[in-house]
DNA sequence: CATACATATGAACATATGCTCATATATAAT
DNA sequence: ATTATATATGAGCATATGTTCATATGTATG
């Protein structure tokens, strides 16, 4: 068994960076986490505006939830999400910025 | 036809930041990306380093030609391959340093 | 408690992805 | 020219991924 495929990353690490960027690699989550950066969301919102179904909407904020980039708050019938991973995020924005001006 | 799937973020770039995530997301490419960051290298050595088949890593690195994401040099039969994107490498070491450090 | 509304979840399916295997191409040396 | 070495590439295959469809769960309200 070897822990390290590389002499100088860590499998692990290589995992978690893996993980983050397989995140970010959606369009559909990209979108989401976007959206949910300027403001929190209920999931029926982020179905409308981004005209996607309800359920692929909840199975993404189900990934989201699992991997703890999102959290949320429930009132009455309606659960709010909002982002719970700046560092997430500030890799996303980055990109969008860096896209944006080239 | 829609323009943009999102309010806020036109869909071409939606599609170049899934891109630039895409291509992070292979542990694969992780180590190949984070390797060429430190030196240059031949094919052969990739995958001797990364325990790789030839094949898998030109595979790869066709990929990463393509995308401009590396560039080569030859000298007889060799080539040597290195990092042609600053920006992809930043966003790949941010993640590394996040991952290391949490 | 029956119904409606908001969200979650499991199974199935279609597409995308990364590897292997076989083979092609390019350059150098004999 | 033939052979060896370094790398590239196409086809096929197995796995991963994201969606849909049907259904379940949770909460409020009459």
């Amino acid at each position: 068994m070897k822990t390290e495929d590389h002499s100088f990353l860590k499998s692990e690490t290589i995992e978690n960076v893996s993980q983050i960027f397989k995140v970010l690699a959606d369009p559909t989550r990209i979108k989401i986490l976007y959206l949910l950066s300027q403001e929190e969301c209920n999931v029926n919102h982020i179905a409308e505006v981004l005209e996607m179904s309800q359920s692929a909407v909840s199975h993404q904020l189900s990934m989201l939830r699992n991997l703890r980039l999102v959290k949320y708050r429930r009132e009455g019938k309606t659960l709010f999400y909002s982002c719970d991973d700046e560092h997430v995020i500030s890799l996303l924005k980055q990109a969008i910025d860096h896209s944006e001006h080239h």
